[in-house]
DNA sequence: ATGTTTTTGTTGATTTTTGTTGATTTCAGG
DNA sequence: CCTGAAATCAACAAAAATCAACAAAAACAT
């Protein structure tokens, strides 16, 4: 184990690739010393590589503050990694909060120029990062449950930038009444990415579509023909008729 | 057990990983000092040691990456520190971007009922996760080099709140000119976060009293009687005039 | 004060890591 | 399938880090 060895799994998986070159020169020493060090972390699985470069293989790694709250991390990394398979360079996006939202944001970072609108702190910080992307932060006051704001500037800019794809998740699939989540100003601001969105995305795990001890009740905005949603379990014959008109993509 | 382990403990823990000759440096003692020392540690399982170097074993994912990508990372750490002694529970500051920025905001996740109010979208996020603190992002479109916003909503905000306490930053302290950045946006951005604050406290590590190459120019707003400097050496000789009527805060 | 114990710094031998060079392999485009 | 550019690998010399042993300094008790 070398003294780059947290340095470069840093940068990797903050960058989500670059050369051995470039990293050569990040750290000032020789690309021979890269490789070097690189290769036992490769043995190990931590990082990828191919030639040329050195990739990140866990782009979604666990967003730090939400990893303890967030139950089925693995659903939630695997619908993160499937949202790369929609979501090109240069797509335009709008992401809401939760903890699925915090996974594809990590996940995102594989992409470059990238606008993306968000009221979720924790999003605008972690896509902001990367070079080329423009990333606008919706609202001021952030509620400290989820570092996400629901203020009356966040609708503003979310209305004002049109984007291709909406992400958006529930707290909870239901029967009857469809996508649920907990509070209006949740449903106010899903409705408006929804309205200001070519597509939208709607990403929920599995473990949703199960009942649950304390039922939200608000319902999302109906979803358009067309639109995706992202899951990691074939959809359960009594919620197929939600889906019937969505494109649903099962994450493995 | 010696008088440095606790002092060691921390440093790498914070700091994630540092060199034998690093760590010897800063405390003042032999590099031999060091590997004396650390040897109980490591051999108790407390840190890991690497040919030349120290990692903590802790989760590797715990500061995040702004503060990792740094220079004088111990010389910000003692100084976000020394910020603890100043701020208090439930006092209101507005927080600019910047390196010292990040890891005072990672220090203040020490204290509850803050107000916080700030342009970087790091900080913002951060201190947003603290259960009691109030915290308020300024700005809407993120500059993806650091992730702070300079668009005149974000002025607006900063107007809007007043607060106990500015934390501002340096680029440089230019023994004529005083401190100095390099963009006007900062400038404004001081001047706006001083002005709507009952103290300022300029937080500036030793190196940047340094002759550096590529010398910014654009002089931040004058202090005020009163207002702190915190810093991590003492004031050489030829600044003293520039920080005659503040309060020094030395970092150890 | 004095002697003892502990800690610290220094030196030089030993081990590990790093940079350089040149040969070999991989990749993209005709 | 061939070719040129870039990336990789292997091997050796140089640099850096480590260790062990001893001497100096500091802390301590008597």
């Amino acid at each position: 184990m070398s003294k780059y060895e947290i340095q470069i799994r840093e940068i990797v998986n903050m960058q989500g690739s670059i050369t051995v070159l470039e990293l050569a020169r990040a750290l000032s020493v020789s690309d021979q010393t890269i490789r070097r060090v690189v290769r036992p972390l490769v043995e190990r699985g931590e990082i990828a590589k191919v030639h040329g470069a050195l990739v990140s293989n866990r782009s979604p790694i666990d967003p730090p503050f939400m990893s303890r709250m967030s139950q089925n991390k693995l659903a939630k990394i695997a619908i993160a990694r499937s949202l790369l398979d929609l979501i090109k360079d240069g797509d335009r996006i709008a992401i809401d909060t939760g903890s699925t939202s915090a996974f594809a944001a990590q996940a995102l970072r594989e992409r470059r120029y990238l606008t993306v609108v968000t009221n979720s702190a924790f999003v605008a910080s972690t896509l902001s990062m990367i070079p080329g992307n423009n990333v606008s932060m919706a609202g001021t006051q952030l509620r400290h449950h989820d570092g996400a704001s629901f203020d009356r500037s966040a609708f503003e800019i979310i209305e004002r930038i049109h984007v291709d794809y909406a992400l958006l998740s529930a707290s909870l699939v239901d029967e009857r009444k469809g996508f649920l989540v907990h509070e209006q100003c949740e449903v106010d601001m899903a409705t408006a990415m929804l309205e200001n969105s070519s597509k939208t995305i709607m990403a929920v795990d599995h473990s949703k579509f199960l009942p649950q001890n304390r039922k939200p009740s608000l319902k999302q905005p109906e979803l358009k023909p067309g639109d995706y949603l992202l899951t990691d379990k074939p959809i359960l014959r009594q919620f197929q008729h939600l889906t019937s008109s969505l494109n649903v993509v099962v994450a493995e």
